[in-house]
DNA sequence: ATTTATAGGAAACGATCGTTTCCGAATCAA
DNA sequence: TTGATTCGGAAACGATCGTTTCCTATAAAT
């Protein structure tokens, strides 16, 4: 189910939520239609299962690839470069289904507009503890505003994310990471 | 004509392309569907006109907003001051036609495409040429890489729009705007 | 006053969508 | 082998959409 969850996420970040179909879904997801409508109540459900699908498998891919150890300035860097490499190419191309999801139905579904508010919020929260834990370990200035730091770096991820759908180029991207760094002087 | 368009403009934007139908166009326009369909060869028409106008309205009020005078570092911030201007509140929560545009049509109509790249190319050298402008003047180290910079710049505009579709308040992307001053360092 | 052009608005079209229902095929238990 | 249960897939539903057509009313022009 995860599997085709998986080839949900990838559906809807493509075309967005009100223009894929059900067929579009059952073609991607390999699944007849009398299975979906088995397995979910509906196409939104369907959505919002690949939604928490989508949170689910990329933060556990963005904590692989911060890691456990280095510094809080070096994790920061790592969770940058992550983002900067799912926005270039064929990935960034693809989109983001938060970026989506927030433009396209954050006004007229509260449930939606929740877990998109609830994404971001957490990914703030993320960056928030990479750099407190950068200001304990002395790799970066403790007075640094922490909050209004990890704001600008959730800003930038989720616009690195918009400006990769236009296709740019790893490097591109990559020295956007760098610049960003300047902020935790 | 420009006065329908605007309100297009704002429909398009917080419903996104696909769930707009010509009901809620013409309810918005305060013309008939025959008047529309006069006007425009077919609601994509539409869009695009609206994708247009949004865009001179959205580079005149810019323009105006980093004013004719005062160093480059003044006039980036006056820049970065006026998107966050527009990232919070209703404003805000009504969302940006390009964010939009680029997470919902980028993929599958490449004329869109094409504009959305020009917007973000357009708002990419404006930055980059403010850069450099204060880098002539002294206000920003001339070492400095405006390419990338303006690049980062450009992803932070596009990103704050994003989060401000989550109804942030006025201060926390006023914030955000000062600790990016950093990046001029 | 008569004609012409223009805009408004209603009606109807084909198409597509989401959803439900139904039936045949396959799997597994007894 | 028989029976029950699940799953795939086709068909059909009502609804909505974008679009076209047609008719009326208003205003401009002769």
């Amino acid at each position: 189910m995860n599997d085709a969850l998986d080839k949900a996420v990838r559906v809807f970040c493509e075309r967005g939520y009100h223009a894929t179909s059900i067929g579009d879904l059952t073609e991607a997801m390999q699944l007849a239609q009398g299975s979906v409508y088995k397995a979910f109540k509906d196409k939104r459900a369907v959505f919002l299962a690949a939604f928490d699908r989508n949170k689910a498998v990329r933060a556990e891919k963005l904590q692989d690839a911060i890691g456990a150890g280095g510094t809080g300035r070096e994790r920061i860097r790592k969770a940058l470069a992550f983002y900067a490499e799912a926005s270039h190419g064929a990935e960034g191309r693809q989109g983001c289904l938060v970026v989506g999801s927030a433009a396209e139905l954050a006004i007229f579904d509260d449930e939606v507009a929740q877990r998109v508010a609830a994404s971001l919020d957490r990914n703030e929260a993320l960056l928030t503890g990479l750099i407190q834990q950068g200001q304990a370990d002395g790799s970066i200035p403790a007075d640094l505003d922490s909050a209004a730091t990890a704001r600008l770096m959730l800003c930038l991820l989720q616009g690195m994310r918009v400006v990769g759908k236009t296709g740019r180029s790893r490097d591109e991207m990559a020295a956007v990471v760098e610049v960003a760094m300047k902020a935790l002087a």
